[in-house]
DNA sequence: TTTTTATCGATATAATTTTATCGATAAACA
DNA sequence: TGTTTATCGATAAAATTATATCGATAAAAA
């Protein structure tokens, strides 16, 4: 697969430089917001503290070509990272487990600008069954099964306790679910062709207790 | 720095091993409550979806020597693992932002096996100001200079909106935080000798997309 | 108009991380 | 007791990611 500019567009796009254009289009965003028209990687890079020749390479995947002295329209640059990322079409997903988690990721206002839509939710609770947040319904997980193959979604987040993750991901991927966000601290199996990221608070926590350990000791 | 093994103790683990430890951490406490004496990496594959000669290569930063032909003692395994992410020893925090995402953190029972105890939250809005989450207080913000002052704390998090956060950084680095765990969806700055880390739910999200949409289009 | 400057994009080098190979060893088994 | 086997630990190779270098170019300044 060849794009306009003969390179192959679908060599693997490092997963590190895709964490990092959110960021981007995040600054993006505001610069917009205060009318700036046009910048370039070394003003990004002062702003955001990345290396400039990161930030170059980066958005370098995305296609855009920069003026020298210049640099990128902030306009183009911003449309052009959210067309990379997919950012455009809609990404439906149903949650399952409505604690504090799920509850602060449907209420995440972040997740528009990204194409994700959680457009339901699901839970044992009776409590909770019924009850709407963030104008989403939190509906019975018996329904869950039907619900996917009938709205047909492909995108599963999980955020029930641990023992449970493993069975509410069988019954997802069974009905047609081919992505899993899973923030429940344990791994799921799931057969090939299935995607699952797990999201793991501990370990983010680790990295920067660790850091903090170093730079403690070295005082 | 060299320890008994004659190997230099500070030598920089890499940061995708320090990510792992805690899942293996996690999936040998099951191990143990399920008393089973040894384990293997290749066994530890299976379970996890790792490669064993990844999760052998992780688990000798932490010093362990296992037996040939048997694999590792879980318990000293287990124990070796949360030394060496030095998790015995309780780091305290402050939290700032009590919305879905502060109030999911602060009652996580997950932190509690790694360390991290969030020992008070603070807010601006007065209704929530005085009220308790999982035992702990939710302050006036106005009290968090001095607080983190007279109680020497070290960490804070930051559940904030984008537009705050920096302004409470700025609050905790004046008064001696020297690590900051920052969930609010901008980057903020810290002087030299401050430890950040951003956590940006956002670009989690765009790794899986970006694979799902990979995925899809290859069928 | 010519020179200087900031920035890009391409290419090259370095660092980090992952994966493979292989000899050594402890347990199981013939 | 000797042979086979699973696993470790060390070392090596490959892959990935980050950083540096450098010529080209567009704008600004002299």
């Amino acid at each position: 697969m060849v794009n306009s500019n003969g390179k192959f567009t679908d060599r693997a796009i490092p997963e590190p430089t895709l964490r990092r254009l959110p960021i981007y289009q995040n600054y993006l965003k505001k610069l917009m917001e205060k009318g700036v028209e046009f910048t370039s990687c070394t003003q990004l890079s002062e702003a955001l503290k990345f290396l400039p020749i990161q930030i170059r390479k980066d958005v370098a995947f995305t296609g855009i070509i920069g003026k020298p002295k210049v640099g990128y329209e902030v306009k183009e640059l911003l449309e052009t990272i959210e067309n990379f990322l997919g950012w455009n079409n809609t990404n439906e997903a149903f949650l399952v487990g409505v604690g504090n988690l799920g509850t602060a990721l449907m209420s995440y206002q972040g997740f528009k600008t990204c194409g994700l839509e959680i457009i339901a939710a699901f839970d044992v609770n009776p409590d909770k069954i019924g009850t709407e947040i963030n104008g989403k319904k939190v509906l019975d997980i018996g329904k869950l099964g039907n619900l996917i193959k009938r709205m047909k979604i492909l995108i599963g987040i999980i955020t029930v306790p641990g023992d449970f993750a493993q069975k509410v991901a069988d019954i997802m991927i069974e009905n047609g679910i081919k992505a899993i966000w899973n923030f429940a601290p344990v791994r799921i199996n799931v057969p090939e062709g299935v995607i699952v990221q797990h999201e793991n608070i501990a370990s983010s926590f680790t990295v920067l207790s660790k850091k903090l350990q170093k730079s403690l000791s070295r005082e």
